[in-house]
DNA sequence: CTGAAAGCGCTTACAG
DNA sequence: CTGAAAGCGCTTACAG
């Protein structure tokens, strides 16, 4: 292993372990003369203290953790990219948990505490009141991100979801268009349901008739349902809460011989890099992901600083929201 | 924290706290009944040993470092999953430490070592000497992901870039097509050299002239550079060590007014989830980026049991090829 | 401003 | 098969 310790530092120094330590962790105690000997030191032998023994003594470990049901979303790795960033900048270091729900339950969330992370990154949306309970439990910040936390007790960083569907859609409706299709997905999460409460407001607003579709993350399987769809009849305008699926829906179009964006325009509401990479370009409502995770780890350190010094903070709750906005391309008119 | 402790199993066992200790890491040495008894109670409290403190007495942290320049490419969160669930399977847990070269060698690669972790998972292509010498100095297995190590000192988890470049190559020349393109990175990967590699042996074995552009991974410079391309002459086929050239440069040609795969093939070398969406699907050689990440945790499984048996394992070095294969689209005919 | 000492929660020889 | 004890590499009151 034949790391450098604390100990071989303190030796070259001519000092004791606990100065070492306090140049590193309360720098403002030491002497500047002592401090700046030490430091030089450090760096020389490329002293890193160790994170365990850190992080037992200590009982922080400058190390938060990470907690997701599934790591292969579009969205996710850019939002990584952006805690990451921050994290670094906060001298954090990440731990990734992937696991559904059950998976918390039962065995993850053990390890996701026994890991003494200092905070918990949560994008697992639509929790289980057991999960529920294991996040109460826990006696670090948690910060939910891109995800809601259906309980009003934790902070989400996020977009308003709801609004966002409502401006678009409402901005359709004034450009004309009547007959405006809505597509989610079958599998249940918050913020596309906040999506379709937006829509909805808005249709309702001018008395227009629903029409929603719900299908799965599978190419295939969209490529199916939305066939079905089209054959009864081709909406002025799609949106869907998945880039992935505004483009099948598009290509499903094309191929039956219609043109976007002259016979449906359709528009997506994440804005991956998918949309370039179709034909024509997708016009998206642009999610900002990485600032989303960005914001989430900045306002996680705050929390995790307020943790340190007094107990208990984080009763209190307000998501913060991150401007979205629409980059029109080539799908709409 | 109110967490369990093994002081607390220990009590309400009647065993000793290396007893309990015992039943997690050596249950072959506890008589069974004790055993038995020590796990319902480990059970019913929910205890998970502090992961800080177990690291630190133990020298083992059932942690792995995954080391990446970019989380944002297109294949790495697949890749991440495919490493997870094996490391599931395995009880480890994951670090993640995202850092090019530069930052490695200058903070990076220290908060690797300083957090102990029992293996490394590695997929920094293209290092400097510096980085090299860090690797050297690694006290635990590095396995390297989807990279090749240029020193034949580690062994790396991919396909066999060459060959598979070679074989697909050789097969559009086989059917007829001999204005063949290949569409590389600006950015220089030891990856996309073997398959550029491959590409020429297969070229020059039929005596047919080389024809290769390098582009960004930026779609906006791709289709600037593509258009110059075409403008002078369409190539029959397009081979892209990326999706998402093949799908640009697909659009680009269609624009222009040509006819895929009529007037122009195309075939990416990743079949991420882009290829699915392109109007015309894409035509891919299948990278099995999940298994790539599988075989590779499992294989520093390995490793990292034998470096607990005898020290210094891994001299030995053989690359482990996972193999590809072909998924026929509508890009090509 | 600095050092000696206790302690963080475990694991692992070493005895028995 | 089990327990007492030392030790992993740090941090942090507590004295001084």
């Amino acid at each position: 292993m034949n790391q450098v310790k604390i100990y071989d530092i303190a030796g070259a120094a001519g000092v004791s372990l606990a100065t070492v330590s306090r140049v590193l962790n309360h720098p403002e105690k030491v002497k500047e003369s002592t401090r700046t000997r030490v430091l030089k030191i450090i760096k020389e032998k490329g002293y890193k203290p160790n994170a365990n023994a850190r992080g037992l003594a200590s009982r922080r470990s400058t190390t938060v953790a990470i907690v997701m049901p599934r790591i292969t979303r579009a969205s996710v790795a850019e939002m990584i990219q952006g805690i990451d960033d921050s994290a670094k900048k906060f001298g954090y270091t990440l731990r990734l948990f992937i696991g559904a729900d059950t998976e918390l339950q039962r065995d993850l969330w053990g390890d996701v505490i026994a890991s003494s992370v200092d905070g918990i990154l949560f994008m697992n949306d639509e929790m289980t009141p057991e999960t529920f309970k294991l996040l109460q439990k826990t006696p670090v910040p948690v910060v939910f991100v891109n995800a809601i936390s259906q309980t009003a007790q934790y902070t989400s960083v996020l977009i308003d979801d709801e609004k966002c569907a409502y401006d678009v859609t409402k901005e359709m409706i004034n450009r004309g268009n009547k007959d405006i299709l809505f597509i989610s997905t079958e599998h249940k999460y918050t913020v596309n349901d906040m999506k379709q409460k937006g829509y909805e407001k808005a249709m309702r607003e001018h008395s227009l008739p629903l029409n929603i579709i719900y299908s799965s993350g599978d190419v295939g399987v969209n490529e199916k349902d939305f066939t079905e769809v089209i054959d009864k009849k081709v909406p002025e305008v799609a949106l869907a809460v998945r880039d992935s699926m505004a483009i099948s829906f598009m290509n499903v179009v094309i191929k039956k011989g219609y043109k976007v964006p002259e016979d449906l325009q359709v528009i997506g509401f994440q804005n991956t890099r998918y949309a370039v990479l179709s034909n024509p370009k997708l016009t998206c409502v642009e999610t900002p992901i990485y600032d989303i995770g960005n914001q989430a780890m900045a306002y996680l350190t705050e929390l995790m600083k307020r943790n340190g010094e007094h107990q208990k903070a984080q009763k209190e709750h307000a998501n913060i929201y991150v401007p979205y906005r629409m980059i029109w391309r080539e799908s709409t008119r």
